[in-house]
Order: structure tokens, then C-alpha cells, then sequence
DNA sequence: CCATAAGTTGACCAAACGGTCAACTAATTG
DNA sequence: CAATTAGTTGACCGTTTGGTCAACTTATGG
């Protein structure tokens, strides 16, 4: 019945381009438009407003882009600590391969939106909370394994969790900030060092 | 000659707490004049711009409200560590006193601006950058200094002061975004983790 | 005491904003 | 080959945006 299209796609896709770049608040319904090569007319049949665009364009960064890395990565197949490096690892790749493109460093779009908190429209804010929780839990599993395995020595594995996942998106947002991937060298071997575990192999420099 | 008036002052004021709150671009002239009980005539005669009034504000926020902390914080008078301490409970006994007044928890408000980047004026985003550099200069120093006193035991300096900024500042945008000081707790001991120098006291829960 | 400079005001503007709508077009299916 | 249904379009609307301006008010210094 009726032609189809894959305009809601195109949305979906600029709406998480130009949201990942400005922010929620910089991004209007004209510039999404745009991007996507739709009219006006056409963005709200396929949505009642653009807090709803953008929830469902959070939740299709999720499912599509944020989530399989994160399923390869912390694969219960890999030990525990290496699930924490391989991930690092492809998030590292992937800057890599967008400042070869002359793209910018963007960090993470979920954590963006998310600081934005009280000039985001609520329902997008629950949206992107929620997604940080799936992604934190990632690193709890990890955590929570390598210390059930004796591989790390924390006095607290809650707190640790805690420190891990904040040097992590810490990292990334100064990242962002410098638009620069250079906070993001040597996370893992930090991450290590809060959770007491063996350094693999030598440090690079010596001071003192 | 001519009259005289505390408006100016009442605009930094008024810019700051709302662009704390929500953000460089949601953030109105119309809203920071209602805030600052001003008429935007007035503001047009103190201000060329918005922009203009943020970049003033921001240095005003820096110089009367995060330098002194950090000054009391970060004096040489005492021990390289012990600067990181206090500092760290100087915030968090702010933040806990802003609970008490039945406010939000807002994190860093050069960090929160900084992260807008390309929705963010040029030239506003630049002073709160200058602005990050300036505090991120604090804990280098002190970190310096505390393996220049053999307090520490890392492999890379650099890379513990990048590793121990990045773990604050994400611990504080992680406060801003679930609205609770509970990412915050444990900081200190955690850094002193990452920088391998000795525990303080006992942990206050074994796991495994 | 009064000229002058600093500060105040509210009406006004063009552009941009999120959102609406009735008319139109074109695939799909009975 | 209709009839149906999904998708498209551009003109339009009320509101809000950052910014302007000429007229007005008031404290201060000579």
C-alpha cells in the first residue's frame, strides 16, 4: 500500500550527524531537513516533533552503531580486562579513522546530549540516561568479572567501577573539547593502574 | 559623572547561573535580562552581544569564584598531594551545601560550556578553553611536585596528570548528569590509585 | 544650579524558530 | 484499472530570537 521511502532513515541519520556536532539545542528541524534532503512537510509525518526525532534517532545510534562495538568488545569470550582494551581499542580506531577523513573528534553523543540535562526536552534526556546506564554496565560486567578472577586488587569494586567509567568519559569529553584524540593515549594502562593490576609492558618514559 | 550602576554586574551574575544551568545556546538575552531585573536596552549599553557578555562572564566566574578555590586549594604552603584533597572536598562540600539550598548539581560550568564547541561562539568557546588550561595547570603542578618528593610512583608524569584531570573532570560532568554528588565520592583515593602513592586509611568495604 | 555624561526604557525590527495544513503524487493491491 | 494508502510539497502561522534606537531620567562635577 502506498510508495515507500526512506526519508525516516535519512532523519534518523542527520538528526545524530548534526546532533553529535552542535548539541540538542544548536540543531533546528530546518538544518535536519536539510541534511536529509526532506521537506518540512515530510519531517512531521514520519514525527510529532523533533524531541521525538531525536529519541528515536538516540535509541537507532544505540541499537546500530554504539551497541555492536560495545557486544564485540565485552564478548564474555574474552577475558575480562581485555574486553576493557579491545574497546578502547575500536573507539580509538574509529577516531582515527574520522580525523583521516578531516572529520572532528565528537566523543561520545549520548554523554553530550546528557550533559545538556535541563535544556533538553525530558523525555530525549530519560533517553540518553538510559542508554549511559546500558553502556556503564559493560564496564561493571568487566569489572566485576576480572576481580571474581583475582586479576585486579581493589578494596571496593563499586567504587572502582565508579573510577574507571568516569576516567573513560572524562577522557573522551576532553577529547571532544580538544578536539584532539590525545587525552585518549594510554587509557588502558591508566585504567589498569586504578584497578590494581599488572602493567603488561614497559612504560615509555621514565621521569625522576 | 553621569549615574552609576551595579546592572553590569548583575548581567555577569545573571549569566552565569543561567548558562550554568542550561547551557550556552539555550540561555537568552530575554532570560538574563529578567534574571539580572534589566531591560535590554541596558544590556545593549554594557554589552555588543551575547557573546560578548558570556566571554566577560566566564572570566568573571574564573577569576571570582573557581581561582580562589583553587589558589587556597593548590598553595605551595602545603604538601603536593594534600592540595588535591582539599580541593576535592572544597568542591564537594560546596556541592553539598548547594544540595541543601534544594539546587541542582551542576559540575564544572567552563566544562559544561566547553563541551558545546561548535555551537558555542568562537570566541566564547576559546575563553573557557583558556580557562580549562588554567585549572588543568594546578594539577600538573601539584603532580609535579609530588614526584619531584618521590610521593608518587609512575611511569609517565604527563600521562598521570592527563589520566588524574580527565578522572575529575568526568567524575564532575557524571555528577552534572545524574543531578547527585555520588560520582564524586571516593575521588581522592582513587587518584591516589592512579598516581600509586600509599593509601591513607583503611578501605571501607572488602569485596571477595 | 545646571550642563553633561552615564544609565534606563519600551517600542520596534528582521530573521529564525518549531510546527501546521490542504493539495498533490505515486506505488501497491483487489 | 481504479481505489486506497503512504509519501511529498511549499506556502503559511504565531512565537521567539538577538539586536536597534531615539527619547528619557538621574547622579555628579564644575
Amino acid at each position: 500500500m502506498g510508495r515507500v521511502s526512506d526519508a525516516r532513515e535519512r532523519l534518523l541519520e542527520a538528526a545524530n550527524t548534526l546532533t553529535w556536532k552542535l548539541g540538542y539545542n544548536a540543531v533546528t528541524v530546518d538544518a535536519i531537513c536539510e541534511h536529509a534532503g526532506v521537506k518540512k512537510g515530510s519531517f512531521y509525518h514520519y514525527f510529532e516533533s523533533k524531541a521525538a526525532l531525536s529519541k528515536a534517532a538516540i535509541e537507532d545510534w544505540w541499537q546500530t552503531k554504539s551497541r555492536p562495538v560495545l557486544d564485540r568488545a565485552f564478548s564474555v569470550t574474552n577475558p575480562p580486562l581485555e574486553r576493557l582494551k579491545l574497546y578502547y581499542a575500536a573507539l580509538y580506531e574509529l577516531q582515527v579513522q574520522r580525523q583521516k577523513a578531516g572529520e572532528q573528534v565528537l566523543g561520545c553523543l549520548g554523554f553530550s546530549v546528557a550533559m545538556g540535562r535541563d535544556s533538553v526536552d525530558p523525555e530525549v534526556w530519560e533517553t540518553t540516561q538510559h542508554v549511559l546506564q546500558r553502556k556503564r554496565r559493560y564496564f561493571e560486567t568487566a569489572i566485576r568479572d576480572a576481580a571474581d578472577a583475582g586479576l585486579v586488587d581493589v578494596p571496593d569494586v563499586e567504587a572502582s567501577v565508579q573510577a574507571v567509567y568516569s576516567l573513560f568519559e572524562g577522557a573522551w569529553a576532553r577529547a571532544r573539547i580538544q578536539n584532539s584524540p590525545e587525552p585518549l593515549v594510554g587509557l588502558y594502562e591508566q585504567t589498569l593502574r586504578l584497578l590494581g593490576a599488572a602493567q603488561p609492558t614497559a612504560p615509555r618514559s621514565q621521569v625522576a
